[in-house]
DNA sequence: AGAGTTTGAGAACGATCGTTCGTTCTTAGT
DNA sequence: ACTAAGAACGAACGATCGTTCTCAAACTCT
């Protein structure tokens, strides 16, 4: 995005392809282990590559997470954020993000779970440029639902009423719920649950006051 | 709670005093840097002590992990479960429990966020004894959720086909957004966007359809 | 008071951490 | 084809990791 330094050094393709690699390698290692947790020998050691090796690709440790941050954000926008965009605005892409991003645990495109639940509670409490880099995309993604449901409430798919933040900060915590649990217990039957809280929230909001409930499956 | 093995050693009065303020310095620690992040350098230095001095209390680095995760449950259960139990069982259980979780943030009983929010995504991730103990208590703390529910829903005071998992699910993840965005942001507000969306969700439950809708200030 | 144990300091261990360096091999531009 | 520069290796740096050991001081109990 901003363009490095003024020398911006250039690399040649095999160099290009190596570090994209790395940063592969690093963003999954990363979700298990955590950003800190990530080390140049481990990361070295998975990729068959020595220590000098992945060294040449990045100034510091602290250059690496920002790249590797940076990389998962690319992949989080194309596996989430934008099949949710293909979807008719309003409350369909609110449900379309919810479920894009249920099915992005499901299918383990981070082996530790959602890369930016861990990397926030992991840096929330380490100030610096990592942190900074890392709030920029968790306020990103909590502004990006706000604005779902705004339009939503300009669709009157929502009350109008509805306060955006605080629906945003409800659904937010739904999906961090479920990656907490389904981390914790491999379970896949808690993103089931997640999909059905969603569509309870957003599903049969606009019509107040006389239908019957809608009925949930509940077993046990 | 449990004894230890056959030989519980035992312990001089002193050493008792030194090993309880080394586990309240490793739970502060590892709020902040997490249970594989604490490292007995550190927590030595934290304490004034050596390293040899600290290891003299446990038997591994593992072992640590354990005691703290026990001490951090007892602080948890004092701070925010026994307070919630004073109030009627219920609704305002229920209520009662989500402020006092608000509320020990706010009040930072622990620095760098909520303890079992931090252990529980960091820990996940990495089967053994620690992640054991961590999902015990996610666990527990889960199931106390769901019984309040049940036990709202058997007073009437929530519709009958309130589902307790779901529910669940809702609050949990509220209070998990709420103490990421608290620890990312250090902004307190977010806590009474937390404490305004439980009481927006438990409140009018039980009479539906025909009052008006409560009004939320919302100063963006 | 004396025996026996726990506590804690301090030094040392091998391993790994992030980082630097010199060298060799490979690629890209002329 | 020649050359300048990037890519990757392998060794080494000081620091810190978890862990083990020895030893002196402090406490508990009879």
């Amino acid at each position: 995005m901003a363009e490095r330094a003024v020398h911006a050094r250039q690399r040649r393709a095999d160099g290009e392809r190596t570090r994209t690699a790395i940063l592969d390698a690093a963003v999954r290692l990363s979700t298990v282990d955590g950003l800190e947790g990530l080390s140049i020998g481990n990361l070295a050691k998975d990729l068959g590559m020595s220590k000098g090796g992945v060294y040449a690709h990045f100034d510091s440790k602290q250059d690496l997470q920002l790249a590797t941050v940076e990389a998962a954000g690319a992949i989080f926008r194309s596996e989430v954020i934008e099949p949710a965009l293909t979807a008719d605005p309003g409350v369909p892409q609110l449900l379309a993000f919810c479920d894009a991003y249920f099915d992005h645990l499901e299918r383990r495109v981070f082996p530790g779970g959602c890369f930016f639940a861990g990397a926030a509670l992991e840096m929330g409490t380490h100030r610096g440029p990592v942190q900074e880099k890392v709030a920029e995309f968790h306020s990103g993604f909590i502004q990006l639902i706000r604005e779902f449901v705004r339009t939503a409430v300009g669709l009157q798919q929502l009350p109008p009423d509805e306060d955006p933040a605080a629906l945003a900060l409800e659904l937010n915590g739904t999906l961090l719920a479920a990656d907490t649990s389904f981390v914790m217990y491999d379970d896949p039957s808690v993103l089931d649950l997640g999909r059905r809280v969603v569509r309870r929230r957003l599903g049969r909001t606009e019509a107040r006051g006389n239908e019957t409930p809608a009925k949930i499956s509940n077993p046990r």
